[in-house]
DNA sequence: ATTATTTTTTAGATAACCCTAAACTTTCGC
DNA sequence: GCGAAAGTTTAGGGTTATCTAAAAAATAAT
């Protein structure tokens, strides 16, 4: 079995690598990610490694194996999928399940969690819009583009969002932008980047660079 | 905060008061119970005294504080409501939550915990016919007998298990005998206090001293 | 009541995970 | 290409929760 911790190492350098276009995980940001030090983290990885988890070379930076990604994705799973239930059944906004959600996440069985998925019949996204490993352990492509990187004219629906914190969650609520919404890209600022949306026909957006580059749509 | 073995202490200490008509709790039955080693026990049992959840002073047992009464039924709530959770809306059988809700009952959330509550209709009792200590933390009254205590002629229901090993539960279900289930005491074994129980007009079933022992009725 | 047995506690270790400080690689800037 | 800066690993410790073995206290037995 897998401790807590090996479980939250693996998952995070399972979401560092698919934010960095696949590249290998570097220690400092797997420090900076599970707020502990370069040090403790380097522990880890020399742990992780013997127990045939990641790919490891001293200086080099980590990759997962593929029993490591399996078991990565078998906990972001569960984690999407107690979202799902926080959100669908208990009635919890989508900013205030994260923290729940990193503890259920690590609830070992196999069976509550198929049984879950049924319950809850069967979810492809949570509630963030991020697709749900399947059971055979494959993430589903979704092919989002950023916000920031749609063309002036273009039409989009927002799917979903790449910054899980409650202060962004909540900034989008309050902007009154929400999954499935749909915006017209008016213009794009060539000065810091920023974008005017279009909200329904007579409703206008501007949205900071900070904040299109973290919203996906399609 | 309190961490899960501490707070499995807590409610260790209190079920086993509980069921030792409220004396002091021995290190020994402590250890059996949480499968670890007296010396084990005595370690931790000063911790908790430190930290004032438990009344101890060396070789004369353990009794928990009110602090630590509170914390031990806020977990056994967590337990019970979980329990509910996993049969009534996962479909599980009442012989296999014991080891998932353990797990459960420590995610850190009271918000969570009145959700899930509201969600399960506030139930009063768990799938074992445990009563569910409110949020106020009172653990309700039930007055149920064992049912090796009843007497012959009477009549009663089957309201609660005192043991809960899915091999108990199991043997329970192969018998016929579920929660709910009215039974009369046909007669008691004065040589091994077997019972001789009537189920329905034509059916009667025998009952080892074991199991009657671990039936509550009312 | 004095010894024998059981129960409990202390002493000393271990494993997991984290830390700081120091040493060692790699990378960057010129 | 070489020194400085940045990034990473090792060395040496600390904490929590566990263990075994041995000592101490309480209980039981004669």
């Amino acid at each position: 079995m897998h401790s807590f911790t090996e479980e939250n190492y693996l998952k995070t350098i399972y979401s560092l690598a698919a934010r960095q276009d696949g590249d290998e995980v570097s220690t400092n940001a797997l420090a900076e990610m599970t707020a502990t030090k370069a040090a403790s983290v380097s522990d880890m990885l020399k742990k992780l490694a013997d127990k045939q988890l990641i790919h490891y070379k001293k200086y080099q930076g980590v990759r997962l194996t593929d029993e490591g990604e399996r078991l990565a994705l078998k906990i972001i799973r569960r984690h999407r999928l107690w979202e799902v239930f926080l959100v669908e059944k208990l009635g919890f906004g989508w900013d205030e399940v994260h923290s729940m959600a990193e503890e259920l996440e690590h609830i070992r069985s196999d069976e509550l969690v198929e049984r879950l998925d049924a319950f809850l019949n069967n979810p492809q996204f949570d509630p963030h819009g991020d697709p749900i490993p399947t059971v055979a352990g494959e993430m589903p492509a979704t092919g989002y583009r950023k916000l920031s990187d749609v063309m002036t004219g273009e039409r989009v629906r927002i799917m979903g969002v790449l910054e899980h914190s409650a202060e962004f969650l909540q900034h989008l609520v309050r902007s009154g932008l929400t999954l499935g919404c749909e915006v017209g890209m008016n213009q794009i600022s060539s000065f810091d980047r920023s974008v005017e949306v279009q909200i329904g026909p007579e409703t206008t957006l501007f949205i900071s660079y900070d904040v299109a580059r973290n919203l996906l749509v399609s």
